[in-house]
DNA sequence: GGGGCCATGTAATCGGTTACATGATTGA
DNA sequence: TCAATCATGTAACCGATTACATGGCCCC
């Protein structure tokens, strides 16, 4: 149940609508996850129920403003010390990866070099969406610079890794057992 | 859907019965991917009345062998021709340091360092598997290995995140801005 | 005989995505 | 006036987890 934790504190910051709690998602923890208006919408409602937050009075537009309330401030320091979670193993790339043995040498290297460039790209996005926020001074902000930077590091050591993979493939340590288009008559299938 | 397509991927090597894949998915693509016998039972059985694997007879203890078909050899490459999936952002570990500041420094650091050596354990963990793993020389081996190499990269990197993050902390760039349960009369928060 | 593993299934529930749906406000 | 953005909701569906449930086979 993290988008309640996620919610609580994100609201722990400072109160705010549904919306604007959606958009706040896509800023500083969109790196690490994220979550629709869809969801989010009736997630504070529950939490509502639950007394973890307040609801204010409807706003202009139907907007209605949440506050963390005491109890839920109690939650979020029981999740923040609740045993750590088990890394959750589902990434579809790699998954792919793993597969890739099935097509021609060529496609393996393609395949690989897309995924760097892919990565490269993710890179670049890190560093813009680092450019876009409007980085405080206080703790949160800190937080928030620190899991970015885990971003950066991870999705770079990603890019290389699959450009070491293109030239593990390519150097030819296997050239012989992954199959090749233009496989000469004595190297067989 | 990755699922059916892992199982694919799966079976392109050799035929197994669903009770042996789910064995088999611990081992190999364990690291990137996960799943349930409770998943994977039904699962191969939509497969077969979509004819992407035959069922066999029924064997020794109920055991049924599933195989692919050329249908399914065909959806398999349909898969690996598609575009990238994006990279999901989706860590449990990551939200919580995001909201690790309404913690006082001291547990603020204590987490961190536990976070790093969780990483530590983990990147110890696949090295076991490494072990456990009986790499052949085939094109499905080395993804095999390259996949694995992937998650000791990754974890390697987290575990050096968390540590330089813990530093970070330490460092006391900010040791004004994150709550100190010590502080002196001046520093007030 | 019995413990452990092989082997398969179902049902309830849950978190998340996608699509559908509506309408107010603001500023060019 | 019209487009963009603010603002909120519902419903269908889907993939995954957890728990429940059953029983055969093999070896000690």
């Amino acid at each position: 149940m993290s988008l309640r934790h996620a919610l609580l504190g994100l609201l722990a910051e400072r109160p705010g609508s549904g919306y604007e709690l959606t958009k706040r998602f896509e800023l500083a923890p969109g790196n690490v996850w994220s979550a629709s208006h869809s969801q989010i919408y009736p997630e504070l409602r529950r939490m509502a129920g639950d007394d973890l937050v307040t609801a204010g009075d409807e706003g202009p537009r139907g907007r209605r403003e949440y506050e963390i309330t005491t109890t839920g401030f109690d939650e979020l320091h029981r999740w923040l010390a609740s045993p750590l979670p088990e890394r959750s193993a589902r990434d579809e790339l790699a998954l792919r990866v793993f597969f890739l043995w099935i097509l021609p040498r060529d496609d393996v290297l393609d395949n690989l070099e897309r995924i760097a460039a892919m990565y490269r790209d993710d890179l670049a996005a890190l560093d813009r969406l680092d450019a876009q926020v409007h980085w405080g001074e206080g703790p949160s902000d800190l937080m928030g610079r620190l899991v970015l930077e885990r971003g950066r590091r991870s999705t770079s050591t990603m890019a290389d890794w699959a450009a070491w993979a293109a030239d593990q493939v390519r150097a030819g340590r296997d050239a012989t057992t992954l199959t090749d288009r233009l496989a000469g008559p004595d190297s067989g299938a």
